[in-house]
DNA sequence: GCGATATAGTATCGTATCGATACCAATATA
DNA sequence: TATATTGGTATCGATACGATACTATATCGC
């Protein structure tokens, strides 16, 4: 049998733990843990169906109890905002605040990996990604999870013209910008899995 | 600027989020937090110059404190056991009971990865292994931290015959089996990381 | 040898994560 | 309209985690 796979699981293990310390080292210069850097990172990133704390908490794989808790303390510290949804009462709307912003931005978040990975061959680098997608999406399956990624890569995207886009599962247009926020509902495109 | 770097980081984020819930859930099932188990697994791999509570808190980076306190309840409920090394009275030295075996046994740990990744041809997968391998390399020297790799991908080790190997920095003769586990002394080999 | 320093590990304390449970409000379903 | 479902919050107990202080052993400079 062939062992690679596993050593990509520990490679993947592995370099999940450094990425880990690094973000506790950032966390720790603003007294935020490692689970609100990630929060207010995945806030920065997420599109308009996907800022909310369900989807926060299906992101992290944390109950939704859990996460509302980090929530209060990211709201008392003036790094995140809530707003209603216009629609669905039940819905809590979140977004950085002025300040969570900054911190984002002064954090460097993976500036590291940057340096990393500057050396390494575009080529490589795209086959690496080849293979850690197609793991993910196999993942997904397994366990009904979601795999958050960006319109570029997911099934429902369709092109209206060279700007315009739309979801295909939603309905709404996309700008070009929201085509590059992670989603909760992505679903990696049949390319993306060549069998 | 290409981005793909970027999206590896991503994905390595991701997956290593669903492999801490897959260990979370694992977990559960014996009252164990993520913690508890990835020292298990680490035990259960972990060669003779690495069983030790600070190599395990370099593997995890967290502090020797830290690490101290999981140690404790690892020990309490019957899943290690501590001995003295010989020839350093200060250092203990750590294996899994065979309660922990048994635990570690069950838990199916990376069941859910291989059969994630069964599908995804060699070639692509030895392709990724090779980028994240670089990468962590990379990142190994950017923060002075250690690899934790097997013998077979390490510079110290040497080969005496057929089947004897002997560690070039530690001096010591390796039996094969030896040579599979981790290494907090692994130092990756210059052709592991071209370019 | 011998004192200063470094290293391995433990103990204690405060903060905060995390899951479990219960709960409320709004929406969906029948 | 009654019931079930969904999004979110509140509370509680166990415990991770870092910081600090501490002990014991080992190593280094002289």
């Amino acid at each position: 049998m062939d062992k690679s796979p596993f050593a990509l699981l520990d490679l993947v293990e592995r370099l999940g733990n450094l990425i880990r310390a690094d973000l506790r080292r950032m966390g720790a210069e603003h007294g935020l843990q490692v689970v609100h850097l990630q929060a207010l990172v995945y806030l920065h990133r997420a599109n308009r169906y996907s800022n909310t704390p369900q989807a926060l908490a299906d992101f992290l794989n944390l109950t939704k109890g859990t996460v509302s808790q980090s929530l209060l303390l990211l709201d008392r510290r003036g790094l995140i905002e809530r707003y209603e949804d216009e629609i669905d009462r039940r819905v809590v709307r979140l977004r950085l605040s002025p300040l969570g912003e900054q911190v984002i931005g002064e954090a460097q978040i993976g500036a590291q990996w940057q340096e990393a990975t500057r050396e390494i061959s575009a080529n490589r680098i795209r086959n690496g990604v080849s293979a850690l997608r197609q793991t993910l999406f196999m993942m997904q399956i397994d366990n009904g999870g979601r795999t958050f990624g960006v319109c570029h890569t997911c099934s429902y995207l369709q092109r209206e013209s060279q700007r315009v886009f739309r979801c295909g599962l939603m309905g709404d247009r996309l700008s070009g910008p929201e085509t590059r926020r992670i989603c909760r509902e992505h679903s990696p495109k049949s390319s993306e899995q060549p069998g």
